[in-house]
DNA sequence: TTGAAAGCGCTAACAA
DNA sequence: TTGTTAGCGCTTTCAA
């Protein structure tokens, strides 16, 4: 019923409950005869140690907090839109943690409370996780970072802006990543590409579209002012910019948005005004959201390794989760650790055929 | 920096630590100056009660662990398919365990594994969870159910199939919401309506099937044998469903599957063959993924309250969450806490005009 | 290489 | 109505 405890181990065991820790926690001068006896207990009683116990004695909890953002979360999943992000974020780290014995809780913060500070720096002492996980927007926050940093909490943030120097930063190759989609579009045939940028806001959205007018530049191709449309991350942006861009011929073979919401607004905007998808023009965006492999056509994207990301964040906040290439590894100098994206090649984008140039 | 204990605030009110718990545990016998003054000293010093410490004096723990199966998480993970039934199922979770100050820790399990006994009643003990949510199919999982049973640990089950009498169970009206639709389907003034199965194994699938002949039934409609296909949940079988209803002219003109993705094969089926939907043919779901809302045309399904379910699941393993109205209800007869769901009514299922039946 | 004892921050008996 | 004291199951000094 009541299970098993140190001192069961350690009567079993005809040992010490100190002898018992030593052999649990691997520490060192364990005599085989005693690790072999203890380990034999711990089996046959299908003994684990209480993490309450542990954590209030001083170990190291074995608790892992995912912050994720509340406004977000619930916004999300009132819009029926769902939380592809959430669920990626939870798997990727979850599969680490759990080789380490580690657990995850998950927290809502409400990053524009006013008590955000107090709060969270309760939740933490009553947590006391081993580290924590920061998701975007709570990634920037100084409110949460200063939280963490007083209480002496490890922490790890996913696609973080500013102050990569605070705590371990964890991201993707925006600008790489953008650059490989535009080179596709170039090989593809393409040479009259337009680009929907997201809010200037966002170092995200202005890496990308560096990342495009990097890979245009270093194939000989021109990016006149008119190939780049102002958009917000928004469908009807999208809607907008391909809109404007067909008002004022800019004749493009393709558009790169640069967020997925914004690419499926060009695919509706463009089937209003009779374009064709891919025929008349190819069209890519950028997350690979649940809507992408389900638009028609289903949408060429570049895929943010969301469960990567916290898989890597993971592995930095439990020891002994590192490979040895990754602990040998030099810190990334400045910058943050990468996680490898992946360009989904569906069915928006196709070859140019050396027939027209429209839109 | 380190944060302040219990008998900080003891010291700050001029108080005992008993008075001090006392107070947070909302005992009787506390006069309302020491509650004040003590309430007062908790708010200047910030301070929270470890939940490590609290469990371990063998305060009931504030932590629910929600067991989701490792293999089918995996599964929709690595097919890109995404866990839209885990966010909804978290958030649902979350929003409740939030309010009464309680923490949501996910654990994956193995429910093919050999050691699981084992493993869970390691798990168990050393997390010692106030309660446990259950998803499908640890739901039915004797095993799982025996351990949390030793353990003495009280457990939610969301859409468990047998052995309703054990812990708290959380489903949807399967059949009701199979006649729901149908009905609606009757209502757009269709006559002749195919179901497709899932597979019979599944109780979920046999309910759906049951609300579907209950609804055609009371209209006073037939639902001859060449009405229903066999399927099994997947893709394909709607494919082959569809097929099937066309080589054999069973003149349908609408088709109601029993999960979405075989409706969506169904939507695929019959364009293959020629067939518009929804001018030719209606097609209704089951389940709202996220890929329904982003088909073409838009899928008029059914949606899992999965939220609610949890919601609903952890109210009734947190004390204090439960409304007046839940706490005063007798328990379900023999049955299971029913969460409302939803006709989520879209593209893919129109008003039958007069002029043709075909299929 | 091993063990005895103290204490982590709480709650729960038991007194006062 | 309030306070004192003994644990909960571990890890951590400190000795042996």
């Amino acid at each position: 019923m009541s299970s098993a405890t140190i001192y069961d181990v350690a009567a079993a065991a005809g040992a010490s409950i100190k002898s018992v820790s030593r052999v649990l926690n691997g520490e060192a001068n364990v005599s085989a005869a005693l690790r072999e006896r203890v380990m034999a207990a711990v089996e046959a009683l299908g003994y684990r140690r209480s993490i309450s116990a542990r954590a209030l004695a001083g170990a190291a909890s074995s608790i892992i907090a995912a912050l994720v953002d509340a406004e977000l979360t619930i916004e999300h999943w009132r819009s029926g839109r769902g939380n592809d992000y959430l669920s990626r974020l939870e798997m990727g780290a979850l599969m680490e943690v759990r080789r380490a014995d580690h657990h995850l809780m998950v927290e809502l913060v409400d990053h524009a409370s006013p008590g955000l500070k107090r709060d969270l720096s309760a939740l933490l002492a009553s947590i006391r996780p081993r580290g924590v996980i920061l998701t975007p927007p709570n990634s920037d926050n100084a409110v949460v970072l200063d939280a963490l940093d007083e209480a002496g909490i490890a922490y790890a943030r996913i696609g973080p802006e500013r102050d990569l120097h605070r705590g371990v930063c964890v991201a993707m190759d925006e600008r790489r990543a953008a650059y490989d989609m535009t080179a596709y579009l170039i090989e593809q045939g393409h040479r009259r590409i337009g680009f929907v940028t997201g809010p200037a806001a966002y170092a995200a959205s202005r890496r990308r579209l560096e990342g495009y007018r990097a890979a245009m530049a270093e194939h000989g191709l021109e990016t006149p002012e008119d190939f780049v449309a102002q958009g917000d991350f928004t469908f009807q942006s999208g809607v907008a910019a391909i809109a404007g861009f067909i008002d004022r011929r800019t004749r493009l073979t393709a558009v790169f948005a640069s967020n997925d919401d914004t690419a499926l607004g060009v695919l509706q905007g463009a089937a209003a005004r009779g374009l064709r998808t891919p025929q008349d023009l190819s069209v890519a965006g950028f997350d690979d959201t649940p809507g992408a492999m389900f638009a028609t056509p289903a949408l060429t994207t570049i895929r943010q390794p969301v469960a990567e990301m916290a898989a890597l964040a993971a592995r930095h906040l439990v020891p002994g989760l590192l490979t040895e290439a990754e602990a040998a590894a030099a810190p990334p100098s400045g910058g943050c650790l990468l996680a490898p994206y992946e360009l989904m090649v569906r069915d928006s984008a196709a070859a140019l055929t050396p027939r027209r140039s429209r839109s």
